[in-house]
DNA sequence: ACAGGAAGCGCAATGGTATTGCAAACTAGT
DNA sequence: ACTAGTTTGCAATACCATTGCGCTTCCTGT
């Protein structure tokens, strides 16, 4: 169990502290990205600073990918495995719902490639589709 | 040249105060989107909750339209003549530049069709590109 | 012209998120 | 067990968005 999410912290050259173990473990749990203030819920009792750390040294290193999707709270999800440190392959599209106000990966879909105007060179992209999700639609 | 900016508002049924056709004047003059910020500065000395009301009105309205850069700051810049109100026609590519830090429209780019799984409704879309401008290029 | 009401404005205040500094606690290597 | 470096938790700070409220201003109906 535990030794399980501690290789996939030690083959991120993260160190495995018990926090970082809990984190992880509550981010595998998920079924959709989550943000900072609902890990701290969840983890609840911590500190809310720890954990942002947390976050940003898993994403430093490659293991998780933020998420900006408009609603105030940057979310944190997973990297699928080819991510590494500081060079994240996280184009995919994701997907805000507007009813559960939950943002999920949608990585099969790849970001299509956008024209852009002479002279502009794109070094990222993000793609935020907002709707209502398959648990929502009925 | 106030009238015609007056026109611009009245024809989206907001009164034409002092304020608004200020803020409206400055829209006009901006090349890029501007945040909340940027136009408290360049109207300065002006009340910063007012041009956050003006700004949120002439939103509503259907004047301009608020984009999320990812920069922490809401921007916002006028609308093409066919947004009408409570139903903006914005779904065309926000290009922010990483050097400059400079929100711009890219209206000619629409954005693509985006193939959801089944069971997802898309209503919104929003689409940033992050990279170097055609000014900061070189 | 007057009274009443609606709209707009400016100040104060609140709430949420992100971020940094610092000192104590902890961990790993010797 | 000791020391150096890492991690943690608390305090504090800085923004941004948003709301409440009283005052002024403008419009309207009589």
């Amino acid at each position: 169990m535990t030794e399980n999410i501690e290789v996939m912290l030690t083959e991120k050259n993260i160190n495995p502290t018990a926090m970082r173990l809990l984190v992880l473990d509550f981010l595998l749990k998920q079924s959709s990205a989550i943000s900072l203030t609902d890990l701290e819920k969840g983890l609840d009792p911590s500190d809310r600073i720890t954990l942002y750390r947390a976050l940003k040294k898993f994403e430093e290193k490659g293991l998780v990918h933020s998420i900006d999707d408009g609603s105030g709270a940057t979310k944190y999800a997973l990297c699928e495995n080819n991510c590494e440190a500081g060079h994240h392959h996280d184009l995919h599209v994701h997907f805000f719902c507007n009813t559960c106000r939950e943002t999920s990966c949608l990585p099969k879909h790849h970001i299509p490639q956008i024209p852009l105007p002479d002279g502009f060179k794109s070094e990222e992209v993000n793609l935020i589709v907002k709707g209502v999700c398959n648990k929502c639609v009925h």
